[in-house]
DNA sequence: GTGTGTGAACGACTTCACAGCC
DNA sequence: GGCTGTGAAGTCGTTCACACAC
């Protein structure tokens, strides 16, 4: 039983590819028990076809076998693995607002690496507020801080206006990947992965089908 | 200077069609002037191609000049037609914690249609509570309250178990459209539009990113 | 028999390139 | 000359179908 994993960038994997791949891991977590999981039963779940989970998963190699299916404690391991879940990330947020809360509070986010160990703002008011369980600090002080203990992740939310000025802080201070949550499209170094989440634009994609369907 | 704005169903449109043109119809506004726009100035704001930008917009019509470029003006108000933006769209949101009001402060969220007219939540506690300029109902009068007034789109954003339960009695409530902020797949009848967000799949495609990268 | 792994066929989306119009 | 609108070509992702392993 050969386990490939061949994580590296070999082969180019699709976006759609990766977004699968962690709902794949996400249901078999949260099946009740360790068993064997064939593509059929892993399509049902997350509403897709059996050949592509297959092909999804021989992208990194095959961790399936013929005629019984796939070990759903192996296949977690594996996909943990591949996604780089389980991993401890460390990210700061920027901008002590509604945002940066309720991602706090998003189920299963702390609880699966992704561990919030800075919080910034510019507004004198907020910065030596109490967050959680952190300190609001101040934005100025990003770069000397990850100095010391590097971020992973930077968390962009703050109005759009100051949007790229907080990612040139984050290129500054080593920051290798950054979540944008400002409407604004973030310039940044090749080398550095920028993903971009904006609420209105899911709703206006809604708004579109709505608009659709009533003629 | 024939506009057909086919915004019917007769051809059908790709997802990624469809953000793009949110994405255009954002960048757009933002221009200070009512001024001439190319598909070349266009596709560098939103970073993607001029044919890109020309055959998404050929999907409606012909907006805009051989020569000359597209009026930003007339294609604001094509756009803000065929997406529905600008229409005024009730939601209301069932779960009141952190998401939703994230959501309602979420800029630009307010100031472009959609609109909270409703709050819910099954907490005896939070029941009666206002929240924002409402207050939170309980999630049992939801149909009954629909009767009145309908709401457009349902926000779920209730811990997974409640998931389905909530997306029921939405469908019951006669809501056309879902935005699906717990992490489980939701099922629906095929005339309702449900889409589903996660961001613990979005800092997991950043996860699986860095691991890449770090290799 | 059962279900994976995968080349090959298919379909969808993107890019090219140029005719058409200003 | 400049830029749109669009069929044609190309690329990428998904589905098919079957050999292969258990």
């Amino acid at each position: 039983m050969i386990h490939k994993l061949e994580t590296g960038a070999n082969r180019k994997v699709s976006e759609s590819t990766v977004r699968r791949l962690t709902v794949y891991l996400h249901y078999l977590e949260s099946l009740p028990e360790a068993r064997a999981v064939s593509s059929d039963e892993l399509a049902a779940l997350v509403a897709t076809t059996p050949a592509q989970v297959r092909k999804d998963l021989s992208f990194f190699g095959s961790f399936g076998t013929r005629g019984l299916g796939y070990s759903a404690a192996e296949l977690i391991a594996n996909l943990r693995k591949i996604l780089g879940v389980g991993e401890l990330w460390r990210i700061c947020i920027v901008g002590a607002g509604k945002i940066g809360l309720a991602l706090a509070q998003y189920p299963g986010f702390a609880g699966r690496g992704f561990t919030v160990t800075g919080v910034y703002d510019c507004d004198p008011a907020k910065i030596g507020q109490p967050w959680e369980s952190l300190t609001i600090r101040n934005i100025d002080d990003l770069p000397k801080d990850a100095g010391k203990t590097p971020y992973d992740i930077g968390v962009i939310a703050v109005p759009s206006e100051s949007g790229q000025d907080v990612a040139n802080i984050m290129v500054e201070a080593n920051i290798r990947a950054i979540m944008n949550f400002a409407p604004v499209q973030i310039v940044a170094p090749p080398h550095i992965v920028v993903r971009m989440v904006n609420m209105v634009l899911e709703f206006e994609a809604l708004s579109f089908a709505l608009t659709q369907r009533a003629e």
